[in-house]
DNA sequence: TGCCCTATCAAACACGTGTTTCAATCGCCT
DNA sequence: AGGCGATTGAAACACGTGTTTGATAGGGCA
């Protein structure tokens, strides 16, 4: 597409990037459920994507790590374009649905547990990087530099959290303005986000920072009590109107 | 330097690298007073490097805002990363010289009013994009992705930043705990950064975010208030020893 | 003036990238 | 078995990158 225009259709190159819906509509069951060189590259991309950025990860690291050719990226999505937001669907899906964080927590408990909950596991999804959770990684990341599918990631990935975020603080302090929620959501956000996007930082300013799971329960703790304590005296301030 | 271990001496190549030094100490005043292409390029080159980032930046870019030849990296600092490397310690000459934050708060200022002072002016260098203000905007994308300078950084740079926060802290409230301390300073700098990192995607979730220098005052009033209620109670919570 | 050192310029080079090509292989159906 | 489409493989292409090269001016000094 950044080429001079496709200069030949060689009829084969018109069909081969719908080959991916056909061959996804004919011949396997009918979801991302067989384990063919097409979810490794999903798989694969998911983590260079989240670890390297968009423009840092290579096509070719990519299928080294999926075991595939450097044409299977071509072959399956057409782009590298495509291949994110690909990818960047696929975690949508992994994430909504091993995601108890919504039905593990009724609508009767407390806003105070809901609000350590939210912060707990949002923390957990982005900290720990060994095990393969980069979905929410590859969100941090295009929070950070806004790649091809920043909208898409806005709309069904952080607004949702976002506005779930919002009504735990109006039921934290119903005293609260709608400009004050959304400050307190930012700042909410903010306290988790920083251990993921200065972790470099970080890490060489407190060497003994180790942030593994113990850690990180011990930080999500602050972050919730730091939070509580100031949206409970919030609406005692002005009213943040813009 | 990442070449086939460099062919050809041809006496010019030797000497080259060297060359900044020597013209510096040699013909030129004595600092980098004068406006030649030297100049123009740690300028440029400042700019770039903050919103592209360094693997992201190009040197033709640069060369380009500067109004230089290409060669005239190459010639002048030899590498693109040692370039990087000069504008980080440019950056951080240039904010030195004209903050007043140590000088224009005494010792004496209430420490409610410090941590206002210190956050507001935190906030206004990183979220202004307009002004050439990069210095800031350079040491928080450095922060984000480890470049070849972050050790620099972090040592010359924001340890000291975060020393006074923590002072700070330590007075508002000298019952916290040293790990307490550690804590809310990440907390704050935390809620200041989200508004630099995360711009795309809080623009996309509130549209009416504009970020400009009264909007950044409301906000920075916002995280003052939200973080003196926190730090107020935060010596009723817990050790949270690590 | 003649010379040497410094700075600039256009062109090229070496290399990594995303993408394409075309042949070879696999898997299934009749 | 034979045929055929889907898939894979190795090599190449087009392009942008950082860097180097050799030539060409400036500019002070003997």
């Amino acid at each position: 597409m950044n080429r001079t225009a496709t200069p030949r259709p060689t009829t084969r190159s018109a069909i081969r990037p719908g080959v991916r819906i056909d061959a996804k509509s004919s011949g396997k069951p009918d979801e991302a459920s067989d384990h063919g060189t097409r979810d490794r590259l999903l798989d694969a991309a998911g983590e260079v994507f989240a670890d390297r950025g968009y423009e840092q990860a290579t096509i070719r690291e990519i299928c080294r790590r999926a075991e595939a050719n450097i044409a299977a990226v071509s072959y399956h999505f057409g782009d590298k374009r495509t291949l994110y937001i690909e990818v960047i669907a696929y975690a949508h899906r992994c994430a909504d649905e091993y995601d108890p964080s919504q039905e593990a927590v009724s609508d009767a408990t407390p806003p105070a547990d809901r609000l350590r909950h939210f912060i707990l596991t949002f923390m957990q999804r982005i900290g720990l990087k060994g095990r393969p959770a980069w979905h929410a990684r590859l969100m941090a990341r295009e929070m950070a530099s806004p790649g091809a599918a920043l909208d898409h990631v806005v709309r069904s990935g952080v607004r949702p959290k976002f506005e779930a975020l919002q009504i735990i603080l109006r039921r934290l302090n119903p005293r609260l303005g709608e400009r004050q929620v959304e400050l307190c959501a930012c700042s909410i956000v903010g306290q988790c986000l920083i251990y993921y996007h200065a972790r470099p930082v970080l890490s060489r300013l407190f060497p003994n920072l180790r942030l593994d799971a113990r850690e990180i329960g011990q930080i999500a703790d602050h972050i919730t009590r730091f939070s509580l304590d100031a949206v409970a005296l919030a609406h005692l301030r002005g009213d943040d109107r813009p």
